[in-house]
DNA sequence: CTGAAAGCGCTTACAG
DNA sequence: CTGAAAGCGCTTACAG
């Protein structure tokens, strides 16, 4: 019923904790034979170390903390699945947290995780987020952190995107290049640092091509697919609506399709739509969604690898941001 | 730099490490006056207990651990999301692992677990998984376990299912009232618990109306959404196509979906295709995807918080199941 | 009301 | 090659 431990393990055979615990971890002073005995009697009492307790000796943990916003958006859950096949391979556990997009729960979790002792953590943070003395204070207990995807400046830490800017601006451009020039943008509420940066790219694509950024076509709203039917609402109620629609995610390009094709608007003729993310489902409806593909998995991979160099002494380089190509993946919605 | 201990602020104050723990946890013996000190230092030195200390001594754990087949599947990440929830509420942290529907993966992550001495575990089993011993030796620990979805008999476990048998015939019975009379399954290979439990469904729903199960019309894969697009395939080639499908999940039901509309294949004039799950994009094809709800979020939800009954020490009766409610939605595809 | 001591399950310098 | 001792950061019965 009670787990096994060093103690136990070193009464059976007549040998010292200490003597136990070398053959364990297979210390070359150990002779061989004394090693055997460890070993088979440790498989047949089904021994499992107290991780917790080497924890606390050694003072180094093989759990790494996780907060995103959401685990239940398709994008954030791709990039968790790509953490944890990294953490796995390379023997560490994941401790998932969601902030469900609300700084107090964001900041609650991040103390959490610092209290388990996590080796580092992988943040996204929090639309509401703009103090961020939570983080600040992780890092100054030596904890590394690795932000992705909802980087910010304010925190010295490296960092894993795709280049918003660019991204926005090629979906915008695309958008100019098949013919709309009453482009609208849905976006969120709010200083979310993708946000920002991808609503500076829509605006950069329309000043290249001479269009005038019309305010009230910048919807600001939320990340979610009610605030894209929400938004699509708002600009079919327009006297001049657009003719072309950039949404910050598909969540959002996937509310505003289905508003529109409640309504009948027909896509791509009436109004042409561009979503960013690539989510699988881009490719269910009909027309197919066009939009920027992000390389979700990657930035989860990528990220839990920065933080695995950091965590083995591999030092990066200051300042560190690792930008993922992003892709306009042109579909019928455009 | 260095992480706050007890021993740092008792010498700060000149007290006993002893006064300053029991002064954090408010203990009745301290007088008001050093705890409001405590709490001061604390406070200024941004002191964190140390969880995993607390945890060695006190022989409990706040983490409970995760093992679902795959993190990125929307079904799972939607429990996985309620589970979250519920634990956040609770002031426990999760530990998520993913199997890859392997095995081996599923006992070493599992094994992963039990070394980080969590409180307890959520698991979801891989298609893989017919040997059980790795769970049985967690519950034989003390570790309790709570099983959901995919569920097995032979451990002895509180689990949280929704009743597949019931919600198969429920499809298939539809697809039969609707007209179909050559209806086929797209099911999982192996031994999966909801795999037969569908499939029995799908059987059940054919005698009831007379209609004989034609073992050709059953096609066993995976439960990814190219299993159900090269089932698809499979049933279209046959000299006999089907009228109708029932596919096991939604994601293999959407790969079908999308294969039959490549091929022009009318929905659901030729064809009806029914889907088990309701993951949100099923509503997001047109004609959208008659599907069998499946409260994925409160699966997770229930899941845990069966598990915190058992830590907390109210007691489950012997082999609590509880089956939530499933619910035939029809869209347009039948 | 406060402190000294023991102990949770490990690891590792130090001795022998 | 093996063991005794100390210690990681806490908690808690036992004394005073």
């Amino acid at each position: 019923m009670r787990h096994v431990t060093i103690t136990d393990l070193a009464r059976r055979l007549n040998l010292s904790a200490s003597t136990v615990s070398r053959a364990l971890r297979d210390h070359p002073d150990i002779s061989e034979q004394t090693k055997e005995r460890v070993r088979a009697i440790a498989a047949k009492t089904n021994y499992q170390p107290n991780l917790i307790a080497q924890s606390l000796q050694t003072r180094r943990s093989n759990n790494i903390g996780v907060i995103v916003p959401e685990i239940r958006n398709s994008f954030f859950s791709t990039v968790i699945s790509g953490i944890e096949d990294l953490a796995y391979e390379s023997g560490y556990t994941i401790m998932v947290c969601q902030s469900n997009d609300t700084y107090e729960r964001e900041s609650i979790n991040t103390r959490a995780l610092a209290a388990n002792r996590v080796a580092g953590m992988l943040v996204s943070v929090s639309q509401e987020t703009a103090d961020f003395t939570h983080l600040q204070q992780v890092i100054t207990q030596g904890v590394p952190i690795v932000l992705f995807d909802r980087v910010v400046d304010e925190i010295d830490a490296p960092k894993v995107v795709v280049d918003d800017f660019k991204g926005a601006r090629q979906a915008v451009t695309h958008l100019i290049e098949t013919g709309r020039r009453r482009i609208a943008h849905l976006t969120s509420a709010g200083s979310l640092y993708v946000g920002r940066k991808r609503r500076e790219g829509y605006e950069a694509a329309l000043r290249a091509h001479g269009l005038t950024v019309r305010p009230e076509y910048i919807i600001e709203g939320g990340c979610h697919e009610e605030d894209g039917r929400a938004g699509a609402r708002r600009l079919l109620a327009m006297a001049e609506p657009p003719d072309g629609i950039f949404a910050i995610n598909d969540p959002v390009a996937l509310g505003a399709f289905l508003y529109l094709q409640d309504q009948r608007v027909r896509i791509p003729e009436q109004i042409g739509l561009v979503g960013f993310s690539d989510n699988p489902n881009a490719v269910l409806v009909r027309p197919a969604l066009t939009t920027i593909k992000q390389p979700a998995y990657e930035i989860g991979k990528t990220a839990a690898s920065l933080l695995l160099d950091i965590l083995e002494g591999r030092a990066l380089k200051n300042g560190t941001t690792i930008t993922l190509e992003t892709r306009l993946v042109i579909r019928g919605s455009t």
